[in-house]
DNA sequence: TCACGCGAGGCGAACGTTCGCTTTCCCGCG
DNA sequence: CGCGGGAAAGCGAACGTTCGCCTCGCGTGA
C-alpha cells in the first residue's frame, strides 16, 4: 500500500552534497576516473552506499553518446527454436553488460512500423534481428539505417546485413543421406513454407544428396508442409497419394516430423518398418514422438550467441564487415524413427547407431 | 561497409534551425502542445521531415522522470508456457506505447544480482516479473523497491507483490473430477516441482476433488514428477511400482504427461484402455501425442496480457493495491487419453466428449 | 628563493528534451 | 485614444550525467 508518487531518485549531487565535494568529483570516483584522494574516495563511496544511489543510465548515455542497449525484434517467440535463439544472444549481452530492448511482431508481419521506430527513438546501439517472417520485408531492409549496426539470424531482403544462422543445406544433405546409406531409394520431402531461404537451403541440400548418390529427386516428391503439426499431416497424407511407394521422408522441420509421424500411424503404417521418418531442428520433444526421432540438431541458442557477439563487435568499432555470412555446423542425430529400408517383410528394426 | 562512425543524430535544434524558430517552439510542435501558427506548424513538421528527425526518448525520460519502459525479468523463455505469457505481455505493452527491457535468470535463479540493479539503471516504470524459479528467492522480493510498481505471475516470497495467475487450484481440481467422472477411483498424480506454490496449488485442487468425492488421497498416491519428459517416465514408473492398481495419473503439467504416455507405452500398458492420463497446460504440442492428451489449458498469453495491463494501471498512477491476486479461470480440454475405466477387459474407448 | 610540476578538486559546458514564464505584437473594445 | 487580452514565439532552467580545462596549493630541484 504505496502512499505518493516515488520520492525522487538519488542523483550523483545527493551523493556530492553529503560527501562535502562537487558532483563532478563524486562522478568521477564512481566511475574510477581521474585522480582522488584515497581518503575522500572511501568518503563518497560510503555516502553513495549509504543513500543506495543508482547511477541513471539515461543521463549517462545521453553524454555518452550510446546507450549499452541493443534492440531486439522478434519474430513469435513460442516458436521453440527462435526462443532458444533468443535465450543465447540475451545471456551473451548479459556478459557483456548490455541491456535488451525487446520488440516482436505479428505472425502477419504487422509490428515493422512500430518496432524500428521504437528502437530508434531509444537510441539502441545495434539491432538484432530474429523474425523469419520478415525475411521478405523489402521495406524493413530498405528502412534499416545503414549507420546502425545489424546483425540478423534470417536473410534480409534488401541484403547487405551480416548474418547468421545453421548451415541449413547441410542440414538437409546431412538428413537425405543418412536416409541413402539406410539403403533408401525413393525419398520424399516435406518442405517448411515455400518462399523462404531456410526452406530453399534445406531443399538443395536434400537435391545435392539426392544427385551425389544418382538417385530419383523429381519435383513431385516434395510437398510443402508449411509451418506446423497439422501442415505435415496433409502434406504426407498428398505425398503419399501421389506416389505411395516412398520409403522415408526428410521433413523441413520437427513439427512437419510429428505430423508425418501422426499421420502414417492413422493410416496404419508402421514407422520406421514402412516408412522411415527424419527431421529437422532437433527440439527436446523430438526426443519423446513415438518412435522417438532422428532429425538434424540445429545449434540455435549458439546461434543467438554468435549474432550478439558479432553484433556487439560492430558495435564495439570493429569492422563492420557488411553482409558477411556466418553458417553454424549441424548434426544428425539418430534416433528410431529410421532404420534400415526392408523388402516387404518389415524385420530389420534397429538402426544403425543411436543418441539421445 | 559503412566507412566512418555515424553521422550524429538530427535534434530537435537541427529541425529548429532549418525552419527558422527556436528549437523551444520545435518542440512544442512536436509533441502537440501550445499553441503555434498554423504555417510555423507546417514548417516545422515539413523540416521534421525532411531530415528524419526521431525524438529521442532518452533526453525526454530525463526531463519527464519516466521512461515508458517496463522492465521484464524473466526465467527460461524456452518454456512454451512462459514464452505465451511473454508474448501476451509484450503485445499488451506495445499496444500501450511501452517499450520492453528484457533480462532472463539462470536455470539456477543466478542473475538476481545482475537483473535488478540493470531495471533500475535503466529507471523503468514497473517491473513485471515471470520467473518461477525465483518465486522462493527471499533477497528478491526483500530488496524490491517498493516504490516501483511490480506484477508478477508467480508467487514472491516477501510478500505483498500483485500476483496475476491461472487459477491452479481449479486446475487440479477440474482434471481430477473429469477422471471422477469417468469412473476412475485409484487416481495418482504425478507433481511439479514439490517446494512451488504452483506444485502446492494444483495438488490441493486434486485433493479437494478426490475427497468431495470421498475417494482415497494417500501420500504415496503423488510422486514428484519434477520439471521435463523425462522426470515424468521416471516418476510414473515409481508410483506404479508402489501402487501397480491406479487407473488413472493426473500430471501436474503436459511434458511430465509425454513423460508418462512414454513410460505406459514402454510397460506395454495402453492409454487410455489401461490407464488414463491428463495433462495440464494445454500446450499446443499436447494435441499431437498418441494418444492424444486430455489437458487442462492454461490461459498463458492471457496471463502476460492481464499482468501487464494491471502493471500499467498502476504505473499510470491507479491505486497501488499492493498485493492483490488474480486468478484467470482455465478450462478441460477432453481428448483421447482419457476414457471410462473399464473392468478387465479393455472395451470401452471412445472418451465422452472431444476438443481440439 | 622562485619557478615548475603535479596531485586534488572545482567549474562550465554539453547531451536533447520539456515546461513555465516572459516578451512581443496585434486586435478589439470601452 | 488607451488599455486589456490573447495568440505566437522566445528564453531560461532543469533533468543527471561526463569531460576537458582551470585553479589552487604544496613539494621539489636548481
Amino acid at each position: 500500500m504505496t502512499v505518493g508518487r516515488a520520492s525522487r531518485h538519488v542523483s550523483v549531487k545527493d551523493v556530492a552534497a553529503r560527501s562535502g565535494v562537487s558532483f563532478q568529483t563524486t562522478s568521477k570516483v564512481l566511475n574510477g576516473g581521474g585522480s582522488v584522494a584515497e581518503a575522500t574516495r572511501a568518503r563518497i563511496l560510503q555516502a553513495a552506499s549509504d543513500l543506495g544511489y543508482v547511477p541513471n543510465l539515461q543521463a549517462r548515455s545521453l553524454v555518452m553518446q550510446r546507450t549499452r542497449t541493443i534492440g531486439l525484434i522478434t519474430g513469435d517467440f513460442s516458436d521453440p527454436g527462435l526462443s532458444r535463439c533468443l535465450a543465447g544472444a540475451e545471456q551473451e549481452a548479459r556478459r557483456q553488460g548490455y541491456g535488451l530492448m525487446l520488440t516482436s511482431m505479428e505472425p502477419e508481419g504487422s509490428g515493422t512500423e512500430y518496432a524500428l521506430p521504437a528502437m530508434m527513438e531509444r537510441r539502441v546501439d545495434g539491432i538484432l534481428l530474429a523474425a523469419p517472417q520478415m525475411e521478405d520485408d523489402r521495406a524493413l531492409g530498405h528502412v534499416l539505417d545503414r549507420t546502425l549496426p545489424v546483425v540478423s539470424t534470417t536473410h534480409i531482403a534488401g541484403g547487405g546485413v551480416t548474418t547468421v544462422s545453421a548451415d541449413d543445406e547441410e542440414a538437409g544433405q546431412v538428413a537425405t543421406r543418412h536416409l541413402l546409406e539406410q539403403g533408401h531409394r525413393l525419398i520424399g520431402a516435406l518442405s517448411g513454407v515455400r518462399g523462404r531461404r531456410l526452406t530453399q537451403s534445406r531443399l538443395r541440400g536434400y537435391r545435392k544428396a539426392l544427385d551425389e548418390a544418382g538417385v530419383e529427386s523429381a519435383n513431385d516428391l516434395v510437398e510443402e508442409g508449411g509451418v506446423d503439426v497439422a501442415g505435415g499431416q496433409v502434406a504426407l497424407r498428398r505425398l503419399l497419394e501421389r506416389r505411395r511407394d516412398v520409403t522415408a521422408v526428410f521433413c523441413h522441420h520437427d513439427l512437419l516430423a510429428v505430423g508425418a509421424l501422426t499421420a502414417l500411424r492413422a493410416m496404419g503404417k508402421r514407422v520406421p518398418e514402412d516408412c522411415s521418418v527424419v527431421g529437422c531442428d532437433g527440439l527436446d520433444s523430438a526426443a519423446f514422438t513415438s518412435p522417438p526421432l532422428t532429425t538434424v540438431r540445429v545449434p540455435f541458442y549458439d546461434i543467438g550467441v554468435e549474432a550478439m557477439r558479432l553484433l556487439l563487435r560492430m558495435v564495439a568499432g570493429g569492422p563492420t564487415d557488411g553482409g558477411k555470412d556466418v553458417a553454424l555446423p549441424v548434426h544428425l542425430i539418430v534416433r528410431s524413427s529410421t532404420a534400415r529400408r526392408t523388402g516387404s517383410d518389415g524385420s530389420a528394426r534397429a538402426p544403425a547407431r543411436r543418441a539421445r
